[in-house]
DNA sequence: GAATTGTGAGCGCTCACAATT
DNA sequence: GAATTGTGAGCGCTCACAATT
């Protein structure tokens, strides 16, 4: 190793930062043109075996390493993915949603060469602007956009200038160009209703997050087909809003309590964590779960199972959605003219310890 | 807004990709030269009102947005802090550790105008080579390690290099240009047994991951230190390991449960999971937490508040920690020669439900 | 003629220096 | 002379084409 000659390089300086080896130096080494290292280096170029070593014995003597910024200047291709996170709500790093996302992001980024650029933004109201200025700046090839943060607007710009983009979620207007992937919510909450009307319940309550929101719309969509296979009529006062936290699901429950002679039975609620609010206001009240009210969370976080009693929740995939996501986002990259996706992901209702047919001696009143 | 000479320019491909509008295009509409709207983007040069004006307005006309891969190649810095993720790893996914860190180093890189890329690797036995290839590609200024994933010999070749870098934990040997941060992990294990002598137990037993971390052995002196100020003599059989799992803390609780006479009447554990895991063990056996056995967690995941009992935990500043070593990185990269970081991180102590004196009835025998 | 290698313009910026007002 | 703008080489690659064996 020429140790040696790396110190040498390494002192060339160049507006004030080190001179790194090009491939112009390895050339001038192995005796080729640079456009010969760049053929090793690129793989697709057929190079004969003898000079592919004399190319890179020049190399490993001087420490070359391609810079990828140069070539993606020369490619257009940056081979990375994008996205924008807003650092600052708590939610969305305590959510399971956002390391399973990441990881699902990263196995399939990873597998097709793919790198993924994180943006942060401190205002959640930058995000679309962020989303733009990312995607503009070339640094990234496409982008995951979180559907639920973002306007009609930022996807019709983003259409418009012929950007590749995957909304992680299901817009709330969908257009002919949009891909999108989602978990689906309406049959997630269908399921997890049906299941506690199966169990013999007729009055069951659902806690949704924020009223506005896609997948808020979706569960209650769920919620209602559910009621209606059943033969249950539906009942606003049955429906509350815990904006996905904890504290909110403790308060819509403790509504649901005041309601006396009527409260319901069993409650589904749009994520764990209100869940688990709602099984703290009933504890205080005194009301046994699951003998005097069934509870049933969303997304299965890894805190279902350790609760007591278990929770039973419905699993939600978003660990595959990411990588659908990211599939579909390649495709795109990749593809000429590919179709784009619209997919629904199924979840999956698990049965723990926190749902139970209704007890026989409180028996509901029909509204 | 000229959408027909958008549609023009989006017209021209050059190697089947689109041809985007670059600096030259506005100079021309400008009637500037190109130097001149480079000037107006990058800020620190100084340029009349007027030009400044008539260089933004054909920049808007155009729909211009400036190309941040080519900017990097001449300024030779991305203004990107690099990160490698094992993302076939589960626990590293369902560990507080990781998401806590993402919003720490996105919240600093943020505000100094730094994002953040993820390289993703398949098997973690790869880390140390994707550590230096990410760097070494010059796509990112500097670049988190994870000083448990990585060996000496990538530290050294890094700091050979001259590469800017911080550890995020305390390298297994340190070395002076080393920068690291990490939570103080002694001093949060040695609080928490601390807490438990203080209680009244002489019986206590520590639970740590993996028996060959750094993380771990740190903890074990500091579990050391708490015996040996409270008087009481040092059990190897008390000291077991859960791999930082669930079911490895259950286990390793059930080998502690099969010593009787001289069980423990508390324990420690190395994380929440593990400390989760003893309890179902202590369930198990009918042994009841805290009345006849105090757990104690560490980090305080979200989970400890909501668990039955309430876990006590000594909270780990991840966030805080993340934020730290990208403050150290970032000083590296802007700061001439600044000093080598090396933090450790308090840890707090937060108690909760799991934890109480000894039994009365239950005298321990001493060893 | 087929396989391999050289040539040199170009990717879209920035910056030192020169020229202009 | 001070403030502003133009000039053009250069960042480190790739790719179409030409030249060579």
């Amino acid at each position: 190793m020429a140790r040696q000659d790396l110190v040498i390089c390494w002192s060339v300086q160049l507006r004030g930062r080190p001179m790194k080896v090009t491939i112009k130096h390895v050339a001038e080494l192995a005796h080729v043109h640079s456009s010969t290292v760049s053929r090793v280096y690129s793989g697709k170029a057929k190079i004969s075996a003898a000079t592919r070593e004399r190319v890179l014995a020049a190399a490993a003597q001087l420490n070359f390493h391609p810079n990828a910024i140069a070539r993606s200047l020369t490619t257009r291709r940056a081979h990375v993915l994008g996205m924008v996170i807003p650092y600052t709500q708590e939610e969305f790093f305590l959510d399971p949603f956002f390391p399973q996302v990441l990881q699902g992001l990263s196995d399939v980024a990873c597998r097709q060469g793919f790198r993924l650029l994180l943006a942060g933004v401190e205002d959640p109201a930058d995000e679309p602007e962020a989303v733009l200025q990312l995607i503009r700046s070339q640094q990234v090839d496409g982008i995951i956009v979180q559907a639920s943060r973002v306007g009609v607007d930022t996807t019709e710009v983003l259409l418009a200038e012929q950007h590749p983009f995957v909304l992680l979620g299901r817009p709330l207007q969908d257009a002919p160009g949009l891909s999108w992937v989602e978990v689906d919510a309406r049959q997630a909450t269908l399921e997890a209703v049906r299941y506690l009307a199966g169990l013999g319940h007729r009055r069951i309550a659902f806690i949704g997050g924020h009223p506005n929101m896609v997948v808020t719309i979706d569960r209650l969509e769920g919620y209602r087909q559910a009621l209606e296979e059943a033969g249950i009529p539906y009942d606003e006062r049955l429906v509350g809003y815990g904006g996905f936290r904890q504290e909110g699901g403790a308060e819509a429950m403790r509504r649901l309590l005041a309601m006396d002679g009527s409260r319901p039975t069993a409650v589904s609620a749009a994520n764990d964590l209100m869940a688990l609010g709602a099984m703290q206001a009933l504890a205080e009240q005194g009301v046994r779960v699951p003998a005097e009210c069934s509870v049933v969370g969303s997304n299965d976080s890894p805190i279902a199972a350790l609760t007591n009693p278990r929770l039973t929740s419905s699993y939600a995939p978003y660990y595959e959605l990411a990588r659908e996501a990211a599939r579909a986002l390649i495709a795109q990259l990749e593809g000429a003219r590919s179709e784009p996706v619209k997919r629904l992901i199924p979840c999956r209702l698990v049965v723990r310890d926190s749902t139970a047919p209704p007890a026989a001696g409180r028996a509901p009143s029909y509204g």
